[in-house]
RNA sequence: GCUUCGAUAGCUCAGCCUGGUAGAGCGUUACCUUGGUAAGGUAAAGGUCGCGGGUCCAAUUCCCGCUCGAAGCUCCA
């Protein structure tokens, strides 16, 4: 059963004709109600009495909610492409009626075409959409979201030494960033109209920018953006190969209705792209876990071939979020994000897996750029997953070092019973989640998926979900919002050499020299050094100044002296020395500070001179 | 979604309060300049002042509505 539920400050209806023969014998007249809620019904196969009743006490408690009394149920076949037979829907929606006596309840007639008239009301719960089947998976989802509103959490934070103190008795003051992470619920106003740091770099580097003919949320990477992000989705490829993850590719759009996603669907409803094509449903993934666990369901497997790991680069996920949410690279509604998903045997492998995991996802997360006091971690875990394995998560603390929020659930109310995350804290104090890793106990039996354990009995694996760096755009947002941090503390801006898209820049002083860079930058290149030329008609003064301002590392001017000379005059940027060095010792340096990162070539044309600006 | 703010040249913005159809810097183009480690000079081109309505002799400017955007809040498996 669909239901769309709007809350009218007034609502007018007249019956036209009838629509089909076993329409409803009534007198047709215009009927006007005032301050009303409208439930639009459409009854679909396989819908019976329970469901009509759950419908009923879920439209109750959402009118209870809005404190309106007023329920008009208005049949309306549009909202599905699955309807169940005429007589059917009438009698359920009789029933429906019968059941809500104790509301102001009136319904529309059925079988006929109607003309009506609405103004919808202006506050948050106003329209809301629901969704109703039969079923066990259902019951399970409205107890989960029910369960969600009251679940009891305890904060504490744990030190790497083992003890667990409650959060609101420790104290933060070594820990400042750890205490915005901890109190980030009620974190303070900020002052307003200011825009993120990173906002102003991704635009000035011309890495990226909005995207206003998309839906907010929708980026456009330019050169430098693409660059910057295909080498960071390239890294972190390598590194969860490295662990053991096969690479797979699965869709980004799935059907709405199908079984066993509907459920897991159903639960972030205001959350998901729609798209209707040929008549069925669509919705745009916002994560892998469904390709992989649906591909993992059609595997053969035996207890042998776990862990089994299935890892895509997602681009993209997309997730619905809500307008006013959207910031620059951190938050998005497309974005590219790793997930590995780890079958595991038992409980066991399953923490082993997620030690390798933890370790994975610490070497990623500093191997992009990000260092152990760019981040805090949060981790939490169900009471009884923590008296079970407290050495563990004792353990994992040691590795941090440093304290870190721990939230403790009393019961399971998700389908995982432990989740972690390393969550970066910006410029203005907010906290976004990087790398996270998660022991989903529920999701093997939900899609079936079954392995042969030592005894020959099916079995239904453990999941852990990670993603081992986060969103690839978010971690573009840390590493600007990083470098605006040095920025203001004195230091020079910078991106990780592997990561800037110009990594050193010749400068010819006179056009003559040009023929002598070419070969320089050839040398350079064929070393895998992204090198180019500012082959501009400006002044030294200003071509070294640009350089600067695009944060390239390495700048050389080439003249008279450099042309006749075996050593090259560089300038460092990060210390601001001008060195005298030999080209080999150039090169080797670089493949130092760049080892075991990946290369990509340049992403622009060599020259300067003939690239279009990006005036951002 | 709510609140606030914004929309003027390719970009960043001034002008609007106090109405008389626009200005700067950067960029672009042309010319001059051939410069040794953070901005060389001169000139030119470039605008239906977001859209629609109202007030007025007259609207970029005042008023109303709309669209789009941003920030903050709420939210964030």
């Amino acid at each position: 059963m669909r239901l769309l539920q709007l809350h009218c400050n007034n609502f007018e209806y007249t019956p036209t004709k009838k629509e089909i023969s076993s329409a409803e014998e009534i007198e047709p007249e215009t009927k006007s109600l005032d301050n009303v809620v409208v439930t639009f019904v459409a009854v679909e196969k396989g819908d019976d009495k329970s469901v009509a009743r759950k419908a009923i006490n879920e439209i109750k408690e959402s009118l209870q909610k809005i404190g309106c009394k007023k329920l008009l149920l208005y049949p309306y076949a549009h909202l599905s492409s699955n309807l169940a037979s005429p007589s059917l829907a009438f009698s359920l929606l009789k029933e429906m009626e019968s059941l809500a006596t104790d509301l102001d309840v009136s319904r529309a007639p059925f079988g006929w075409t109607k003309s009506y008239k609405l103004e919808v009301k202006g506050h948050p719960l106003a329209e809301t959409s629901k969704s109703i089947t039969k079923g066990t998976t259902d019951d399970e989802i409205s107890e989960a979201v029910k369960s969600e509103e009251k679940i009891k959490s305890y904060w504490y934070i744990l030190s790497p030494d083992g003890t667990m103190q409650e959060f609101d008795k420790f104290n933060f003051s070594k820990h400042p960033q750890l205490e915005i992470l901890a109190k980030y619920e009620s974190a303070k106003k900020r002052s307003v109209d200011e825009t993120p740091p990173h906002v102003k770099l991704m635009k000035k580097l011309a890495i990226a920018d909005y995207e206003p003919a998309s839906d907010s949320g929708n980026m456009r990477f330019y050169p430098n953006g693409r660059l910057i992000k295909s080498l960071l989705e390239k890294y972190v490829t390598d590194k969860v190969l490295a662990y053991g993850g096969i690479e797979v590719e699965t869709p980004i759009m799935y059907d709405s209705h199908h079984p066993s996603l509907e459920s897991y669907f159903n639960r972030f409803p205001a959350r998901q792209y729609n798209i209707h094509s040929e008549g069925k449903s669509l919705i745009l993934r916002f994560a892998a876990c469904f390709g992989q666990f649906l591909m993992a369901k059609d595997f053969q497997l035996s207890y042998r071939n776990l862990p089994l790991r299935l890892y895509e680069m997602t681009r993209y996920s997309f997730r619905r979020e809500q307008s006013g949410e959207l910031v620059g690279l951190r938050r998005l509604r497309a974005f590219t994000m790793p997930d590995c998903h780890a079958f595991c045997k038992d409980m066991k492998q399953a923490i082993e897996e997620f030690k390798k995991r933890f370790d994975l996802s610490s070497e990623v997360i500093h191997g992009v750029g990000l260092d152990n006091s760019d981040y805090e971690m949060a981790i939490r875990f169900t009471e009884d997953f923590y008296k079970e394995n407290k050495q563990l998560i004792q353990d994992t603390v040691k590795k941090i070092g440093k304290p870190v929020l721990v939230e403790m659930w009393k019961e399971k109310f998700f389908y995982y019973i432990l989740k972690w995350e390393f969550n970066y804290i910006d410029n203005l104090g907010k906290a976004s989640a990087l790398s996270t890793d998660q022991i989903d106990v529920e999701n093997g039996k939900r899609y079936n998926i079954e392995f042969v354990d030592e005894e020959n009995k099916p079995k239904n694996p453990i999941i852990l979900h990670n993603s081992p760096s986060g969103a690839i755009e978010r971690v573009i947002y840390a590493l600007l919002e990083k470098a605006a941090k040095d920025a203001k503390e004195g230091r020079k801006p910078h991106l990780p050499l592997w990561l800037s898209p110009i990594q050193l820049r010749l400068i010819p002083l006179q056009p003559e020299f040009n023929e002598y860079c070419e070969k320089l930058a050839n040398t350079l290149t064929s070393a895998e050094i992204r090198t180019d030329i500012d082959d501009r008609n400006e002044s030294i003064g200003k071509r070294i100044r640009e350089a600067e301002t695009e944060w390239i590392h390495y700048i050389l001017v080439i003249g008279e002296k450099e042309v006749n000379a075996k050593n090259l005059n560089v300038r460092e940027r990060i210390s601001g020395k001008v060195n005298e060095i030999s080209i080999d010792e150039l090169i080797s340096d670089i493949k130092k500070q760049n080892h075991g990162k990946p290369f990509s070539k340049l992403n622009q044309s060599r020259y300067v001179s003939k690239r279009p600006q990006i005036m951002v």
